[in-house]
DNA sequence: TAATTTACCCACTACTTTGGTAGGTATATT
DNA sequence: AATATACCTACCAAAGTAGTGGGTAAATTA
C-alpha cells in the first residue's frame, strides 16, 4: 500500500482547508463534518503538518489551521512522504532498510527501483491546486460535453 | 507496500528455476538455498503457484517444480497478483473494497486511479525473462562499457 | 520391501501496522 | 468566567506479515 488513511485523509483535510478558506483559520471540527473523519483521527494527522509547517494552527475560540503557502506549492509526493510511514513499493527501498547483501546480484532491485522512481514522479508532478475541484464527475461532465 | 516478501520471494523462485533449469524439476531445498529463504517458508508461497499453474510440482525423490511456460510468457504483475492480497496503492481501489459513498465527489480518486494504472501498466510490461540476468552489476558494467 | 526424498498440509506464534478511542491540558476569544 | 479550540498521552482491537513446527502423501532408489 502506497498510501493508507493517514496520507489520504492528510490530503483531503488540505484540500479542504484550501477549498474553504481565504487566509482564515479553519476549525477541524467542521473539516471533521464535512470529510466524515473522526474529529479524534484527524487530531493525530494534524500535528504531523504542523511540524513540517504545511499548515499552521492557533489554540481558542475561532482558532484553528490554515495553509502555510499557496495549495500549487504542495505536492503530493511531499504531503504522502510526511504522513506515511514510507511510500517505497517493497520493504528493501524503505528509507531505514537494512543494506541488503544480494543487492548487487539482484535480479528484480532494478525493477523495483524502476518502480519507485516512476511512483515518486508521478506524485510530485500533482500538487494540491491540481486537485482542487478536481472529481470523477467533473471528468466525466467535461468529457460529455466535449469538451476534451 | 506494493510487493511483500511474499511477492518478492515468488519472483526469485520463478527467476531461479528459469536460471537452473532447462525443463527438468528443481527442488525446493536447492532454491532455498541459493536464494538464502528458508524452505518453510518456500512451501508456504509454491502452493500459490501450483494453483495457478505458474509451476508443476512432482512429488518424491528427484521431484521439484518446473515452469508451466517460457519465461517470456509471465508478467511480474500477474505474479504479484496472486500471491499479493492487493497491488492497488490505496484502499478504496482494491478488489475486495467495500463501494465509498463519496467517490463521485473524491478530488483523490481520479489521482489513485492514475497512479494504480501506472504501476500496472508498468509491472505487467516486465516478464519472467526481461528479469533473468538482470542486475544492478550487469547494468553498471554496460554503463562503464560505454554500451548504453 | 525399506529407506529416502520430495511435495504438500495444518496449526500456531511473534511482531508490526493500522485505525482508531478516551481523557485530559493549554491557550485564546468572548 | 465560560467556551472553543488545538494539542498531548495513553490505550486498544483487528489485520497482515513473516515466519516455525510437526506432520502426511507420493515417488524414486537401494
Amino acid at each position: 500500500m502506497v498510501s493508507s488513511t493517514r496520507g489520504r485523509y492528510a490530503l483531503r483535510v488540505l484540500i479542504d482547508i484550501a477549498e474553504n478558506s481565504h487566509g482564515e483559520y479553519i476549525a477541524m471540527k467542521d473539516v471533521a463534518a464535512r470529510q466524515e473523519i473522526s474529529l479524534k483521527y484527524l487530531e493525530k494527522i494534524l500535528p504531523i503538518l504542523v511540524s513540517h509547517h504545511l499548515v499552521e494552527g492557533i489554540h481558542g475560540k475561532g482558532g484553528g489551521y490554515r495553509l502555510s503557502r499557496d495549495p500549487s506549492e504542495y505536492t503530493v509526493g511531499e504531503i504522502l512522504r510526511l504522513t506515511e510511514n514510507d511510500i517505497a513499493p517493497v520493504a528493501c527501498l524503505q528509507n531505514d532498510a537494512l543494506p541488503c547483501s544480494r543487492a548487487a546480484n539482484c535480479r528484480t532491485l532494478p525493477m523495483w527501483e524502476e518502480l519507485d522512481r516512476r511512483i515518486s514522479e508521478y506524485l510530485d508532478s500533482i500538487t494540491l491546486a491540481d486537485l482542487m475541484r478536481s472529481t470523477e464527475a467533473a471528468q466525466d461532465s467535461i468529457a460529455a460535453s466535449g469538451r476534451v
